[in-house]
Formats: C-alpha cells, structure tokens, sequence
DNA sequence: TTTCTAATTTGTAATCGTTACAATTTTATT
DNA sequence: AATAAAATTGTAACGATTACAAATTAGAAA
C-alpha cells in the first residue's frame, strides 16, 4: 500500500485514493481487467467512484507508462500493471487472459535490426490447460 | 482479378462486385487499412458503395478466415489479406505497419506447450527505418 | 484553524466507431 | 418476364470513450 503510493510518486502521478485503489487492484488481480470490471469492482468500496475517473486514470497511468494496455480481442481493451515485456494467452473457452514470460532475443526477425524498436507485444489465442 | 473470385468462392465468400473490390483493394495495397481506409478510397471508383457494406463484408472475411485483425493500436481496427503468421511494426512517427517475416518456432515458451494455440499475433512499435 | 487556490473527481452530454434493421437493388432461377 | 433469394444500402440505435462544467477534495498560505 505504501508501496504502491510511492511507485506512484516516483512515476510522476499523484496519488489520490482513486489513483492508489485502481493501481492496487491491477496488481492485486493480475486479471488483465477491462475498465468495467474494474469499475464495477471497485465501486462496491467506493460507491461515490465514476467510470470517468476510471477512464481517466487509466490515460494517466498509460501516458506515465505504469500500465500496458492488452489488445488482443477487438472492441476490448484490457490493462496490465506488469509492464515487463512477456507474452498473452487468451483462451476462446473460459476467456481467462494468461501471461508466459518469454526471451524475446530468441527471435531472429529480418531486416528488424534497422528499425528502433520500443515496444514488443506478444498475443496467443486457442484453449487453455484447463479447458482442454 | 479472376483469381481473387476463384478465391474468394474456394472460401465460401460469394464473389459480388463489392466483395471482390475491398478484397482486391487489401491484396493490392498491402498497408493494413482501417475500414474508413477502404470505404474513402473505394467510394471513389463505386460511389454508390456503403460504409455497412464495408463493415459486413470484413466480418464475413472474418468469419470465412481469409483476412485477419491488426490490433496494434488502442481503438484502431485495421485489416490484412495476408493470414500467414508474421509480425507487424508500427511507427509511431509515419503511422505505417510493416510485415517482418518470423519463426515462431523458435521461441520457447515455458508452459505454453500444454496450451493449445491457434493463433499468434507479433507487435512491434517504435521509429520505422526511413523516419530514423 | 480558516481561507484561498489548484487539482481531482464526478455526472451528464457529446462523439465516434460499429451494429441492427428494414427497404431497395441486384442476381440467379424458373 | 416473373419470382425468390441474396446482397447492398441508408438510417437509426447502440455502446465505449471522451469532453466538459460543476462539485469536491487536498494542500498551501495566512
Ligand atoms: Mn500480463
Ligand atoms: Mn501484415
Ligand atoms: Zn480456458
Ligand atoms: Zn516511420
């Protein structure tokens, strides 16, 4: 908790309550959540809380770059507080959404070496362990 | 031209004068457009064409599994002809989406193997070559 | 503590991409 | 040519996100 207060400030965001309650339930749930989990989560402890201050804190803490957004279905945006470079698995069954760490320097890819690279995102889909 | 028809029947897709069009339009073009893309650059030569028909048609791609979702960038859906796995590159400088050829089976990743993949999709952003 | 100011949060309205749907047009068949 | 089915079109509806102004909160100064 108060770790989470001073990652914030380290990183150029203020911590209010909203901003410290929303970052701590991205790393609490490492679910991947979409705002409107998010939201309806959170607004069970804090019934004043608005989807807008979702939204925006969300922008906030994409722009200071201590959150990731997860593309990997269309018209869903998901978020992850684990910004280290590692690989999605969606499953098309159960919809959990996985994280597999993976060694990028791996993979040999073609003419990339004259492109500057800042970001690597890596997304499966298919059927999980579980559901298989 | 005819074998855009042929291929399009091969995978179930009628080949109407729309169909064909957006079809060809993505072969042609290989530059990953979004649908407001297709429909502004082909209402020119069908100006009867609707942004609707735009939209059935990829999702009956889709569907059919002939084109594919470049999701790389948040609220930003573009499309691709070419289903073969390989990566895309972003620049966030010029906006173009480069193809870089990849072996996937190079990369191993713990624990995946008892996952059943069907799908993989490969990110990248950053300065792109020319704009460097 | 009280006052003042700036930052944050909130609720509502607006926006924009996408989808639903019914009418129209096209295509294929008889 | 007549008919039926499929595809296209235009408009309205929808839902996620954003804009914006009012209300609240937090922090500094008095
Ligand atoms: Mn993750
Ligand atoms: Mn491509
Ligand atoms: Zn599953
Ligand atoms: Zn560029």
């Amino acid at each position: 908790m108060k770790n989470i207060e001073e990652y914030l400030k380290e990183n150029g965001v203020k911590p209010s309550y909203q901003r410290i309650k929303i970052f701590e339930y991205l790393i609490k749930n490492k679910n991947h959540p979409k705002v409107e989990t998010i939201f309806q989560e959170l607004v069970q402890e804090i019934p004043t809380l608005s989807k807008t201050t979702v939204y925006n804190t969300l922008k906030l803490f994409l722009e200071k770059g201590i959150v990731q957004p997860i593309l990997i279905e269309e018209n869903e945006v998901r978020y992850d507080a684990d910004i280290t470079t590692h690989a999605h698995f969606k499953c098309e069954k159960c919809g959990e959404v996985y994280d597999f760490r993976v060694n990028l320097s791996q993979l040999k890819i073609e003419g990339l070496e004259e492109f500057q690279v800042k970001e690597s995102h890596i997304y499966f889909k298919g059927i999980c362990k579980k559901c298989l």
